[in-house]
DNA sequence: GCGCAACATCGAACGTTGTTCTATCGTATC
DNA sequence: GATACGATAGAACAACGTTCGATGTTGCGC
């Protein structure tokens, strides 16, 4: 049973030099080349160390990714926590949820595991407090701010995984860029029949060259909207 | 490279026995265990042949994935189209919204693949145009049809992937029911400091015992409702 | 009926992954 | 100096996706 082994300090961390270092470089190579790259034997060579020194700090890569991403959640968090404070709640809530979202798409791997992860502690549970804390200023039942806040992380992260995926190896190469990619799936829809597909062709030339920074702060607007209507104000 | 080498017949399928059953097959794997559980091995045990003939169907794990999703999102549309033709798009659009959430909510590695999945084509791209054609029903821009559509699709799948996750194996087990679940978590949150959780404590009660559904639901009327906002209707 | 090409299948092997086992350092404390 | 413990690491294991080479099986021109 992995539970009987010792562990290293969880809450008070004392000296502590490598837990960090695991840490950060796993969220480096992460970043770097994405989820697949982040290997026990990579890391281990990032760190100059062998490869079961790692589990040492950690009992399994499902433990790793969990505290990779309350590590980035943290610097997510404190970004937040200093732009709170306007008059609007909604106007809060819209520059979190950008934040959160900024910080999202650059790493999507993060999404992913976002997802993944059913445990509502640490520093992803501060985050939800933090974005409920607005709803409190708004005029709702404990239901409707428990929905409100729920589907506002909803539509980060959704559209921010759906968003911002790993873009295909021809894009990342710069061999063909980002809009003539986007311009090769416009092509072909407007190929597609337009009386079977009426919609794709209304909203091609909206695709091609949107940004997809846009695209979020639509939906999201939408959102507060039908909260701001809800609320009354 | 793969794409020089002979494929099944991809459009008009002839026979195609087997391209049947190892998706069919693949897809009771999935449901039945969960992403890990579909291995070659695994798949060709239950098809009772060797590991290396499923590539003659598939060229990789990804493109098996892709083709699963793809099998099972065939089934979502026709119970989408087999529901619109209300006077209200917005009524349209909810019914369909749930519909699929339905069919993501009960298989997680739907959620996962749906997004990782870039390429908008066959059955993905249809659910995408249905969805779009009542949009064309409201008085908005091309743009906003766009965003609108995109809007809606991301607030499903970012929904359904958080909420349908796998349980955990205590919950599967039938050891522990998901109320006893649902209260552990919240005998936790109720231990917090209650200055510096004020909405974790405000929510409590509504998170312990709630419905999954509800929460989409209540989500999901949101972005209509923003939506049916900016349609001035 | 024959032969050849394409379809379709399969066992064995390769390289990589997460994980475990066991042995070994270094360093405080008695 | 002996001991216990924090910390490290090499080697091995099982399982995975994938490839290779060989072998059936079918369809069709002659």
């Amino acid at each position: 049973m992995a539970g009987t082994r010792s562990r290293p300090p969880e809450g008070r961390r004392r000296a502590s030099h490598s837990m960090e270092a695991v840490l950060t470089e796993a969220v480096a190579l992460l970043d770097e080349a994405g989820e697949p790259a982040l290997t026990f034997r990579a890391l281990a060579s990032r760190l100059g160390g062998g490869v079961a020194s790692i589990y040492w700090y950690v009992a399994s890569k499902d433990e790793l990714l969990d505290r990779a991403t309350d590590h980035v959640l943290g610097g997510v968090l404190t970004a937040i926590e200093s732009q709170t404070g306007s008059d609007d709640p909604i106007d809060d809530l819209r520059v979190m949820a950008v934040t959160l979202f900024d910080a999202i798409v650059v790493r999507p791997w993060l999404a992913a595991y976002f997802m993944r992860n059913t445990d509502l502690q640490g520093n992803s549970l501060r985050l939800y407090e933090q974005l409920g804390q607005q709803t409190l200023r708004l005029d709702l039942t404990p239901r409707q701010r428990f929905h409100a806040a729920s589907a506002i992380i909803s539509v980060v992260v959704g559209t921010a995984a759906d968003l911002g995926q790993e873009p295909p190896p021809e894009v990342l190469d710069g061999t063909v860029g980002r809009d003539e990619y986007l311009g090769q799936w416009a092509e072909r829809w407007r190929r597609l029949d337009p009386e079977e597909f009426p919609f794709m062709h209304e909203i091609v030339d909206e695709f091609e060259g949107h940004d997809d920074k846009d695209q979020f702060l639509a939906g999201l607007e939408l959102t507060l909207a039908g909260l701001r209507l809800q609320a009354g104000a």
